[in-house]
DNA sequence: CTGGGGTGGGCAAACGTTTTCTCGGGACCG
DNA sequence: CGGTCCCGAGAAAACGTTTGCCCACCCCAG
């Protein structure tokens, strides 16, 4: 007996021995085929392929009996059998990074809604930090999706998504990939950040802190540096102090701990996610700091919950759920030309939105 | 020329129009074949088959040399061919409710993470609150996927699920489907929701109010009706009101202003799900009532945020995470063993988390 | 009435893979 | 030295579907 290997992660090998799992040879429990449809109804199976793809042109009472066989029986095509030989799969694969907080869920409504829509399916995998992950991830789908949607891959990932952009459709977000000859989709990380700086001056704050996010993520960085880039034109009077963060929440928590034990005394932090705002506005209330009266923080998402918050965060809207929509409609359009579409950069507009995190204010979620 | 049918939405057919989208017939873009790799090394396809997935036995130089020719042409099995032939998929079905809130990040990222491990793909989709809808994700993963995730199914999806499971297995999570023959994950709402009661008259509050989740989850109508018996075991000096929501934030925040609207003085209430009640806690503090001295809270689920508000939320903790890979390690196992799981019911343990939201307190996230 | 054109539908090939069967060769034992 | 057995690898069938090609039939016109 040949016990099958089992499963290993090995980046080495082209992937062959993944993912068949079960019984091996179970005979027929897929369900009737379009053989049976055909010889139920009469007819061959290629006027049931016709009919059934709406490619009929024949005798009505053909496709009616045909149609109601099929649905009598239950048939539905193998979709296998079916990609096999139309070299389509109806389905897109989507690589995000590690799942955490309310800006996923938000975004993966935005594909997934665009793709059922368009009755395409989603084959969906997180966790691909690094290169490797990425590009295993992406060879277990290949022959099962028709284009890639590339989330916030690491900026070490060029030559993963060039190598994919060669073979099929593909779409990135949050990095710019023109370079792998990828379209790309992303968010005005600078205004954003500019606009938050602007907001911290105009409200007179001299003294400002920053929470930084992985610098694996593009739009972390962007931030950074567009907020870095902001205050240094603002005068001398004005000091940046940074705090390294993950964009996770209990990143936020640390980073302000970390904050709190700092000589200076800061008047404003700009966090530069809501996760991490949140984090820090817990541990800003745990130390007796008020908010925004001591310390007026502002995040970067608005993320629904952010004006839940006591106080309402104020930060750069980020209208997340469009982002995921646009990135699927792209890719959408682009695997039905058959071409990849023109390596360009689409940026999504980013708003501030003033709430009483960083202003006093009384009234309830704007 | 024939065009193709324009996508529609229709029950009514098997669903056969799915999914194809892009120019027919592009003649191989996918890539080199396993033929390819056979010509390369100087074997058969055969034997190309056998050393890729460690079912050779033979000369070890011969496979050394297949490997790499694999390796070098870039070689990626075909899912189509492979799963046609072998019968099966090497990916799940993951049938998703509305995607709203943390709660569903932490969800996925125990079953892709579970999914992942075992090198298994995930195909999601959501948005199948109705039976019909339910039937037709289902009915257009046929053919591509070996068993099916089904979760917080409507309470009138018996017989979808008595359907699915009769040709593959299945696995439940959110309502009890031994009837349909499917096993299933079920949260402990009863004892989250008693243990809230009892945290509630252990502070000696009378006057309680509950903000209700939508009649569509399972999980809502548990957690209600627990919490009404054991509210209804009290005595007659306390009283329960209810307020419906459908557990987004929005619907906690208009339910805790039907609350303050209404005549009596409530020293106590409990949102059925956390995003309700970081809603409600939103509208009353915008109300100027301090929780928790005017006003106490509790929430359930215990989402990562929950330990982060302003105060911080007492909720009744469930093991999301953990629930998905629980989940999906049953499901995989009843894969494997190809033949469904027994239809069981597993209780997921919840655990009270007294937080600042009903109780005073100065410390920290817990 | 007959021939031709147009059309509806069947036949068969092809997609890429796994797996059974079969064949050939080498080694070991008699 | 010869026969038998075992092992390794190739040939080929099968999976379920789509689609190009061709045949046959029907209808209409000459």
């Amino acid at each position: 007996m040949t016990a099958r290997k089992p499963v290993r992660y090995n980046p080495s090998r082209p992937s062959p021995d993944d993912a068949l799992i079960g019984p091996p040879r179970t005979p027929n429990t897929v369900g009737p085929t379009i053989t049976d449809v055909a010889r139920e109804a009469g007819v061959s199976a290629a006027t049931v392929s016709r009919i059934l793809n709406g490619r009929h042109h024949g005798d009505p009472a053909i496709r009616d009996r045909v149609q109601a066989t099929a649905l009598a029986l239950g048939y539905v095509p193998h979709g296998g059998a079916r990609s096999l030989v139309t070299r389509r799969n109806g389905a897109l694969g989507v690589l995000l990074p590690n799942l955490f907080g309310e800006f996923w869920v938000e975004f993966l409504r935005g594909i997934d809604d665009t793709s059922r829509e368009r009755g395409i399916h989603l084959l969906a995998t997180s966790s691909h930090a690094d290169p490797v992950q990425l590009r295993n991830a992406a060879a277990a789908m290949r022959g099962r999706v028709d284009g890639y949607l590339i989330v916030a891959p690491g900026n070490r990932a060029d030559d993963v998504i060039t190598m994919l952009a060669q073979t099929a459709p593909v779409v990135v977000v949050g990095i710019d990939a023109r370079a792998s000859g990828a379209p790309s989709l992303m968010i005005d990380n600078a205004a954003g950040a500019r606009a938050v700086a602007e907001h911290a001056m105009s409200r007179g704050f001299r003294h400002l802190a920053m929470i930084t996010g992985p610098e694996t993520n593009g739009d972390a960085i962007a931030r950074r540096d567009a907020f870095r880039a902001a205050i240094a034109c603002a005068g001398d009077d004005v000091t940046l102090t940074e705090f390294v963060g993950d964009f996770s929440q209990d990143s936020g928590w640390s980073a302000a701990h970390t904050m709190l034990a700092h000589p200076r005394r800061f008047e404003f932090c700009f966090a530069c996610n809501d996760s991490m705002a949140i984090g820090a506005m817990s541990a800003f209330r745990d130390a007796g700091i008020r908010v925004p009266e001591s310390l007026a923080i502002a995040g970067f998402d608005d993320v629904p919950m952010a004006r839940y918050l006591t106080p309402a965060l104020t930060t750069v809207h980020v209208p997340i759920e469009e982002l995921g929509r646009r990135a699927m409609s792209m890719l959408i359009s682009s695997v039905v030309k058959g071409a990849p579409a023109k390596p360009t950069v689409q940026l999504i507009t980013t708003t501030l939105i003033v709430r009483g995190s960083t202003v006093m204010e009384s009234k309830g979620p704007s």
